[in-house]
DNA sequence: CAATATGAAATACATTTGTATTTTAGCCTC
DNA sequence: GAGGCTAAAATACAAATGTATTTCATATTG
């Protein structure tokens, strides 16, 4: 049951000031706690509150982390309007069992950052059409949304939904989005890989349609993520994809995708009907709605190098391990 | 002696990645430290010092503090464009104890709450000049600008330097800043009260303090503190002024002062010879360089009403206690 | 008005963090 | 290469924090 508003504000209150005790002004809990009156543990929730709903953010200057040079060479490289990398984290002492964990890590950092650069954005333009794509690394992304208002903002897939649900759905993904935000959120209520190039047709042809990618095509941002063609992939686990349609793409030359788009080693869309059932933004319209690449992961360092060569993204958000790496191919 | 510098970078970078990992990848210090391969007594002190250089900042979202209806109040009195406030904190139980520490964390506060305006205005205008003041609340207001890169952004002291040097001095506060956000930082090269009236007239006459005037007039945004005029102000303390020196002054009616410019209880500059060997921009200088009032502290109370009766500021951020008390007098 | 649900206080305990001390390893100086 | 210096590792311990449990007061409901 919705808890009484004046009840809400006046927690609201007491935990920003319960942060601010604790945070700026370097109290510890007990203290802050006999300050306001209340009980230790109280004060432990409402700090642990106050970091979930972000009343209280945590930022690390990104200055120094070492990775300046090679954000500057990606960037000038592939000509984008920005690149940003997450701290490199790869040379742990201990090689195997971290792979995990670091792959983990790979998407909650390019996730923040991809949240903090949405944060700026919005900031700046607080009524933004911004496009969405799916997967692990958005999902993560709407989740350090947190403190972030924009009523007016609109979030659009710039892509089909998944047939199977999951937290990385087109659909979840942009709801998420428009929860976190306040805003409001769209999607295109269609699988993004029709059955048939015949089934796109009818498909691309509903009212609704037309209008998800009308408004995905005026996005002063998009998030996208990329995906590589393995086994492994996000791809082939949602069952998007059959294992003979993964030999056939890879024979086709297909090297990973964006949103259903398949592309080979130089970034161009490769020629296999799968390429003419897909349901999004295609390569250069992504480019003109303003994408933004979110790559986290060494799995994806080929596809990510593909992607980068066809030109789609203005702008790039990568993890510093896989940054590296590419470093070196370039 | 000085740490060989590849060493500090590499050392700034350690401390990024445990800043990162422990805060946005929520290992705890042992995890982080295995990952890293060093200790985790390495850890917690990298960790410290990421705090301290403002490596990570932890910065507390406004809304809902609850002093929403006194900042309005105490915008339309004085004819602010804005005024912001921080939390009050001043209901604690045991009354005695805790002013000075009280104390402390208005600077903190206040600073927190100038980094984040600074934050703001910075976005939009990345270039822009940024006048400073001095003090404790400025020096606080440097270490929690992490996260903010601005190379294109000048910084300018709208005053003279102490002789005794601190943290507080103008040119430690000018590089700070500078420092801080990566963009460049102009002090004028002088004590910032002459030691005679003529004395001034030659230092003024100082193209490079003419220059730093000049620039400092242009600036968009303008962040000074005020100063109570007691034995225990932070100008005494500086050996700034004499014990003479503050009786006469007070004699002539001022309570307080900007920049070593003394006014008194209606904001007017007042008459004596002190004022006349100022090396700073003039209380009207300062509206027209966009002045922010930075006032944190009970014991400012009386200078802090006085001096937005001079109509100096075009904005004020004020610590909630103080502007709780504020609000009683007018 | 009694029954019940709710949220916070009180309490207790395990874990994490901060800090001091000692030991070790590398490094510079002579 | 011995001596002394420094930084970090290793260790140990105290303090703070996170979390679960029980108890209590208050508000809600029938």
């Amino acid at each position: 049951m919705p808890q009484d508003r004046d009840t809400a504000l006046e927690d609201e209150m007491l935990m920003a000031r319960a942060a601010w005790l604790y945070y700026v002004g370097g109290l510890n809990q007990e203290a802050a706690a006999k300050r306001l009156g209340i009980t230790r543990a109280r004060v432990n929730k409402l700090l642990q509150d106050a970091r979930e709903t972000g009343v209280v953010s945590i930022t690390i200057n990104p200055t120094n982390v070492g990775l300046l040079p090679v954000e500057d060479s990606i960037r000038d490289r592939f000509g984008l309007d920005f690149c940003i990398c997450t701290p490199a984290l790869g040379s742990d002492r201990n090689g195997a069992e971290a792979s995990d964990l670091l792959k983990d890590f790979a998407f909650r950092a390019v996730g923040a950052a991809a949240a903090a650069h949405l944060r700026t954005h919005l900031a700046s333009r607080e009524d933004a059409i911004i496009g969405t794509g799916w997967g692990r690394t958005l999902q993560q992304m709407t989740l350090q949304l947190a403190g972030v208002r924009a009523p007016k903002a609109r979030f659009i897939s710039v892509m089909g939904s998944l047939t199977a649900n999951s937290a990385y759905n087109p659909f979840e993904v942009v709801h998420a989005f428009a929860r976190a935000t306040g805003g409001e959120g769209y999607v295109m209520p269609v699988p993004f890989i029709a059955d048939s190039v015949e089934d796109r047709k009818v498909l691309l042809a509903q009212r609704s349609v037309q209008q998800a990618l009308e408004l995905g095509r005026s996005a002063s941002v998009a998030y996208i993520s990329i995906g590589e063609l393995t086994e492994d992939s996000l791809l082939r686990r949602q069952k998007m994809l059959t294992a003979e349609e993964v030999v056939e793409l890879r024979a086709a030359g297909a090297v990973g995708d964006t949103n259903g788009i398949f592309f080979d080693d130089e970034g161009r869309a490769v020629d296999h009907p799968l390429n003419q059932r897909t349901l999004a933004l295609g390569l250069q319209e992504l480019h003109k709605a303003n994408a933004v690449g979110l790559i986290a992961g060494q799995s994806k360092l080929r596809a990510a190098h593909a992607f980068l060569k066809s030109g789609a993204a203005r702008g790039l958000i990568i993890d510093g391990d896989t940054a590296l790496l590419l470093m070196k191919e370039i």
